[in-house]
DNA sequence: GGGTACCTACCAAACGTTTGTTATGTATGT
DNA sequence: ACATACATAACAAACGTTTGGTAGGTACCC
């Protein structure tokens, strides 16, 4: 039972929250107790409010680190499109997000459950409301660069594509995770594919008056 | 205070759901009570028990009524495209979906927030799976016959437009919940008529390696 | 070097509240 | 009289949080 050496009290913070991932992944927020962290911690409640002042903050961490964990690991997707511009990267950036894995499946498992709350709650609906900005922000580059290049068309404004972009990847991760049998990864990426070209093909018709 | 006459069990049952939904709507399936159903309802929580066995019976049937009502009610885009066919009818079951008013922003609130309960629950995973795949079959019928009269390109399953529509409209609904100043109704138009041109135009390029 | 003081890191237990549920009582229509 | 339709009140369980205490490390003084 060595303590765990002083001064990293950030790291034992980290523990803290992925005991709490573990505990969202398996039986959600409405199943989220301190006592549920501590047992899967294999400690006491008493060790969590000594990290965090209260349950709100250790959510909010949690949620904080897996962001943030989420934007900075190796993405596999990602690097194998490192170096290249335009609408690959698009797509590899898509491809990151859909639970391909079981590791994507969690997180996006703990995003969904995390909806409820985040839409009840002020100050957690604004940190939502922020990343879908920023992923929405960092898609809309990648279109202007993919229009850029000629890969999209220019017709319409980047920040429009990325929100079209950023819709259908959200809502194919809503639907795999519900029936996982009817959407497995390689119908992800083939339906990934086929929005893409329905992207770059997509002219927009004049205005017409009913 | 008149009693609200006898024999009318199923209309006070839909009352309580009303009520329900009511909660659910402003403070989530995590702060969705007993008491706080009762007290909306004005009433006592001897009365929820009379009528329902447990909470979950409670919610269940509140979610089933508002599953129904919505696929029932008078949809004015739907209604608009009456007797038309093909496109304009996937078009407006897509508008349908969407949070352009009060109504739409609170139902959608609430199913959106039932996914984390959903993703928990066994029964309620097989429930919410079944009402998605029903409305994804409902979406395939419509683009099969948009396929046959020309208006989609015949080159892919109609399932697979299907489930392109429907990803795209839920994750559109899940942006919007969050930032609805991003996202007024207008926009969500146009953005779906965006998505539409991609599917009309989208031809499958043919399989390419590496 | 030994004593004292003080810190962090935790555990175990208890606190008061809120939860879903159950039991009991009462009015009312038939 | 009898079932229905509730209100009222109590229930045990579970909740987030607080408290009191211990074990061990560090720092300083003598």
């Amino acid at each position: 039972m060595t303590p765990p050496a002083r001064g990293d009290h950030e790291a034992r913070r980290r523990d803290v929250s992925e005991a709490v991932w573990r505990v969202l992944a398996a039986r959600g927020f409405g199943g989220l107790t301190l006592r549920a962290v501590a047992a899967e911690l294999g400690a006491s409640t008493g060790l969590l409010t000594h990290y965090f002042p209260n349950k709100r903050a250790l959510v909010a961490h949690a949620l904080d680190v897996l962001d943030r964990q989420t934007a900075d690991r190796p993405r596999p997707a990602t690097a194998e499109s490192a170096g290249a511009r335009g609408l690959p990267v698009l797509r590899a950036a898509l491809l990151d997000i859909l639970p391909l894995d079981g590791v994507g499946t969690a997180c996006n498992r703990i995003w969904v459950g995390s909806w409820d709350a985040a839409l009840t709650d002020t100050e957690l609906t604004a940190e939502h409301a922020e990343r879908y900005r920023r992923s929405r922000r960092r898609m809309t580059e990648l279109c202007a660069e993919a229009q850029e290049l000629g890969e999209l068309p220019a017709d319409r404004p980047a920040a429009d594509l990325a929100a079209l972009a950023q819709s259908f990847g959200l809502g194919l991760v809503v639907q795999a995770l519900f029936a996982p049998a009817e959407f497995p990864p390689e119908r992800q990426r083939a339906l990934l594919d086929d929005f893409l070209a329905g992207l770059v093909a997509g002219e927009r018709p004049g205005p017409d008056r009913g």
